[in-house]
DNA sequence: GAGTCGTGGAC
DNA sequence: TGTCCAAGACT
């Protein structure tokens, strides 16, 4: 097959023009805006990025207005969302740009990657569409599309994969429009060249497609399969007070959900005959207080992506004084959603609101 | 290089 | 219910 790089680069670009989606955060060019919009589109569906992307820019419309956000209001934000470290990163390479740079991103491949949170793709993405650099912004639509256009069965979960793809798009990449070249790219893999069933009859590059070609785009990518984590169980309880005041706690500051908030729990230990029981009086004697359980909430199992809870939970009141800390409060029940929880904790707090005929 | 780090949607 | 993800980066 003769591979004209030229002829290749025009029908995707054309088609992307065309068809491209109506995006928020294709309004404007702003880097700070595609840059936001990029890190919330790692490892996220663009349905589901849409409103966060609209509330996050309403609430920081620029590097400044971020740069002097709280923590916590930032993990409201963008609770639910997932990969909290994500925010965290950004938060902290914002107010570097924001110091360091006065405002403005940078437009460099050096000064621009090596900001907290932005890898080698993100990169590419933020440089090219805000700045029409020329540089490959390769990820998982990308690999897969390269992948069967040249015909290839490298298995794409691998990290030299990805830099193998990264040099063969500075090849062909369009040094007119980057931009839509890139997007264009993309645009490809999540409209047509699709992981199932790709719609090779509409699909605009068919003619340069190996794959296409040889009948293999089926077949391709090839990509490992990662296996599933372990089951983890975990007791909850939900402490209230006469008053109605209920205890919620933060989470570590690294690892697993970083510093959102949960109620009190301990994982289901070997040893312990009784969970109910055992957690009872553990948690009485940690905090020093009286505890008793009332009822059953809900069980939740969360599959995250290498390990399941599966999360017992239950109503309880409490009497004595409780000891409040930092990451450890006695809170007013109406404002309990004020704090950014986990997904599974929101269930439980739902499932209790509904046993407690508060909707 | 292989784990860690979330969530919800499609099939 | 199970599987595979979706615009990755960090350790």
């Amino acid at each position: 097959m003769n591979f004209k790089i030229d002829e290749f680069q025009k029908s995707l670009i054309d088609w992307y023009l065309e068809e491209k989606r109506d995006l928020p955060w294709r309004k404007n060019n702003d880097p700070y805006r595609v840059w936001v919009s990029e890190v919330m589109l790692q490892q996220t569906r663009v349905d589901t990025v849409i409103p966060y992307f609209e509330r996050f820019m309403e609430k920081y419309p620029t590097v400044a207005d971020l740069a002097e956000a709280d923590e916590q209001d930032l993990l409201k934000v963008w609770e639910g969302l997932g990969y909290y470290s994500r925010v965290r990163n950004l938060h902290h390479a914002v107010k570097e740009v924001h110091e360091k740079y006065g405002g403005k991103v940078p437009d460099t491949k050096e000064a621009f990657g090596s900001l907290k949170g932005v890898g080698p793709y993100t990169t590419g993405a933020v440089l090219s569409i805000a700045y029409g650099k020329p540089i490959p912004a390769v990820d998982g639509n990308v690999m897969r599309v390269m992948s069967r256009i040249f015909n290839m069965d490298d298995d794409i979960a691998k990290v030299k994969t990805r830099k193998l793809f990264e040099g063969l798009v500075e090849k062909v990449i369009s040094h007119e429009d980057p931009s839509s070249f890139n997007q264009g790219l993309m645009e490809l893999g999540a409209l047509i060249c699709t992981p199932k069933n790709p719609s090779c009859l509409l699909c605009p590059v068919r003619d340069f497609c190996m794959a296409f070609h040889e009948g293999t785009q089926n077949d391709l990518p090839v990509k490992k399969k990662v296996k599933k984590g372990k089951t983890v169980q975990y007791i909850s309880f939900i402490l209230e007070d006469e008053k109605g005041n209920i205890i919620v706690r933060q989470r570590p500051s690294e690892g697993l959900l970083a510093s959102l908030w949960e109620f009190p729990n301990h994982e289901v230990l070997s040893k312990w005959k009784n969970m109910v029981t055992d957690f009872e009086s553990m948690l009485g004697k940690e905090l020093g207080i009286e505890v008793d359980v009332i009822e059953p909430i809900c069980v939740i199992d969360h599959v995250f992506s290498h390990l399941t809870w599966k999360i017992h939970a239950f109503r309880a009141r409490f009497r004595g004084d409780f000891v409040e800390s930092e990451v450890q409060k006695v809170i007013p029940i109406e404002k309990v959603e004020n704090y950014p929880f986990p997904v599974p904790y929101q269930k439980i707090w739902k499932a209790f609101k509904k046993l407690r005929g508060m909707e």
